[in-house]
DNA sequence: CGCGGCTTTGATGTTCATCAAGTAAAGTGG
DNA sequence: CCACTTTACTTGATGAACATCAAAGCCGCG
């Protein structure tokens, strides 16, 4: 049982791209200081404050990166996806989060002690400036996207959110919504009242169909016209 | 005067947080493979696209990082200040910048090679450690700050915008203002009309004095105030 | 079975963008 | 140095987009 939990850590790990190019005893290292944890749907994974001594990345599952406010609703940053670093930013910038993490879906985490890593980056530099790389793709690609969203309409955001649903995340035109309407207003900055409205008439639109919380992309070009031009 | 600009090449590297903890053997290392070049205020620094070979920061004067956008205005995303360093993100994360630099001040920045930069890294790993949370502190911040800034009403993002202009740039309540009233719109997502209505909606509750460009924050508690609530 | 949260729709209001028009300032060429 | 052009700034009027408020139906869960 122990062995086969093993196996599937070193598998995970040589699947993951943060660590190409390491060696096999390096692997080996990592994969003796690595655990992994399962977690139900709705299961809070980190808290803002929490102390960092891990890098984690999600072998399957959907985790929302969010931070809380007190006053407002909560601000979802992005949505974290199988094979993703999990909290890549926080790990180096302070010892605790300064987000938080809610599985969305069951999901499952692989935790490297960052210790182990460290050790690595002490005796491996090339393999500090593959994480340089990373962490300089992952803030990248968080501020494009907060940028591009906040120049779109709410039609324009929630195309963006829809096909990101379908192309990113689940690669199929049908999906389950893993997300409340709420939750999509808290991701693009809308009020979930608006999210409903602007679903309504890209259905009555024949963009897509809606039933619950599955949706079914029939226009997929029309939804990129918008998503671009809204 | 070889000399004296290696000198100051010297005690810029030495000021620099980013270099803290490497030897003098290193920071000579650095020196030699470092420049420093001069900007009129309005200079185009880097464009979008070109190729990155140096790092570079910032020794004095004020530099506008932003996106160009084919249809809409430009996107400022932030200033970098003396001693911040320029580009931290895309030196990694590609061989090309993400993003524009302008002078918006007479500026100074000095550049160190790329390549003495990763020298040092193969050889020192406790740098990489360092640069690692220098490249997650920069992107924490402008990540939070977006998000910060999205949440607030125009007054709440001209007071922000005022706040760190007087308290994070200038360190004074009086201050000339850098940039014009729309590339102000540009930074917190605004019109410049909306921009000059809330100046002068500020002016006249004698939050602020205004003389053309030159900005005089008259009570910074009430500025405060609405950063806070707006 | 009833409570609370999520969803949906409609009515209303606020905020901000857009349009328009005029003034001030700054750069340009003779 | 001055006419000329251009760019920045300012104010008002109008409209569109989105938030807010309200009410009702739905669903899951203790």
């Amino acid at each position: 049982m122990k062995d086969l939990a093993s196996l599937s850590c070193r598998d995970c790990i040589n699947s993951a791209s943060l660590f190409e190019g390491l060696s096999f005893e390096e692997l080996d290292y990592l994969v003796q200081h690595a655990s992994q944890k399962s977690y139900k749907k709705g299961d809070i994974v980190v808290k803002e404050g929490d102390l960092v001594n891990t890098i984690s990345f999600l072998k399957c599952g959907l985790l929302k990166v969010f931070k809380k406010s007190p006053k407002y609703h909560d601000q979802i940053i992005n949505l974290a996806k199988p094979n993703d670093c999990v909290g890549l930013l926080s790990v180096f910038s302070s010892d605790r989060f300064n987000y938080n993490l809610t599985a969305i879906e069951d999901s499952v985490l692989y935790s490297i002690e960052f210790s182990a890593l460290k050790h690595i980056l002490f005796t491996n530099s090339s393999f500090g400036l593959h994480l340089l790389k990373s962490i300089s793709n992952a803030a990248d690609l968080i501020i494009s996207q907060t940028i591009e969203i906040s120049k779109k309409n709410s039609r324009g955001r929630i195309a963006y959110c829809l096909t990101s649903f379908a192309e990113e995340i689940y690669h199929r035109p049908v999906f389950y919504l893993p997300v409340s309407r709420k939750e999509i207003a808290e991701m693009i900055g809308l009020t979930s009242e608006n999210v409903i409205r602007v679903l309504t008439e890209f259905r009555r639109d024949g963009i897509i169909a809606i039933n619950g919380k599955t949706i079914t992309i029939l226009d997929i070009e029309r939804l990129k016209y918008v998503e671009k031009n809204g």
